[in-house]
DNA sequence: TGTACATCAGTGAACGCGCGTTCACTGATGTAC
DNA sequence: TGTACATCAGTGAACGCGCGTTCACTGATGTAC
């Protein structure tokens, strides 16, 4: 009788997410438009055909591996904005679990710096959306802010944009950066942060 | 007798610039990875072989569109950032800048944002030497400015930084723009450079 | 000026290769009774 | 529990195609005298 969890639908499951890792693997030096599908089911070890079983071509598989990298920021720094301490703790804060997110997920970030502006439109698009719906995150959070109070909603959402640019710009600034550039990166990353914070302070003195 | 000023080498000069505009325009929806010689040399109307009358490979006429595409920029900030109203209208002719130099060459502007984290080496390092230059003549001519009197060459060098990467961040945000949307990003642009501006006339205060 | 030779941008045919996609198939897993 | 049938993830062979690169070549341009 019982409905079994599916030993076949595992499976399958387990093939999936090997082809997805295989792809994100050979995308560390390459583009998304000029990756094969025989090279990836070759790393995989499985025939071409079996490719169609999961993907109807590579974008599919693109846009696949957007959610596996984008999916997993948004509670990240929800939680890093949310803190209560000073300006200060929250810029070394930031910058802080952007790097530790760096050196963790290395192929996710560089996937999404390098696909961000790439040759596939629905993978690009993919990605507009997710830094999109990251930013109206950010935008939410942000009146929690003391320097913030009194924003308009339209203000915020400049501000969250920002934000998520230097974010991007920052993130991948780490990912070309050698392990003894990588403290530079950061401390000029926070030195802009603190300029911005400095501007917000001020915004509405104006 | 005269030494003709080479009507052969003028011709070859012909025949490497339509390689470089046909490969720009069919960059306007690949990358590089995935452009063929043969693609390029269809549309000039050549043999595939005479491709490399001019160039190594397809990275290499890579790297010659990067002079081409981020040569033309210096000149432009520069006088920019070198007038001497206030802030203000600085601002406002920075962006009216950009977003006319995005509407002049978009295929340039688009192949830079592009390539600049794009999966050939040799043109993400050609345009990365490029973005450093700029951003290190940007930091020569910023202490011209009355909010940056005082400043330190590093923290000339930051904002610097900052300014490069939030010109590119504009410029292809231009880029993906419908017209009607290119108004809202012009002003949101104007927005961020006020916040910064507004940071740098405290950030000697604290 | 005229002639004989050198240069070299572009030709066109040929090559071997790996690509994406299709198809009928196999055999383990799942389901109905 | 056991049996008979259905499902479907993965196979492996085959296909036609366009790719990058090579090569000996052609003929206009350039040079020496």
């Amino acid at each position: 009788m019982s409905h079994t969890p599916g030993v076949r639908q595992a499976q399958k499951q387990k093939t999936r997410q090997a082809l997805l890792d295989a792809g994100l693997r050979l995308l560390e030096d390459q583009s998304l438009s000029s990756l094969g599908l025989r090279e990836v089911t070759r790393v995989v070890g499985v025939a071409p055909a079996a490719f169609y079983r999961h993907f109807r071509d590579m974008a599919d598989l693109g846009v696949a591996l957007v959610e596996e990298a984008l999916g997993s920021l948004h509670a990240m720094i929800r939680t890093v904005l949310a803190e209560q301490d000073g300006a200060q703790e929250r810029i070394d804060r930031t910058v802080e679990v952007v790097a530790a997110h760096v050196r963790a997920h290395p192929a996710h970030v560089r996937f999404v710096a390098r696909e961000r502006h790439g040759g596939v439109r629905a993978v690009r698009e993919a990605i507009g959306e997710q830094l999109a719906l990251f930013a109206d995150e950010v935008a939410e959070v942000l009146p929690g802010q003391s320097e913030l109070t009194g924003w308009s909603e339209r203000d915020a959402h400049m501000l969250a944009a920002l934000y998520v640019d230097h974010l991007v710009m920052t993130a991948s600034a780490f990912l070309e950066a050698t392990p003894e550039e990588a403290e530079r990166i950061a401390g000029r990353a926070r030195q802009q942060l603190r300029l911005i914070n400095l501007g917000c302070r001020h915004w509405l003195d104006e």
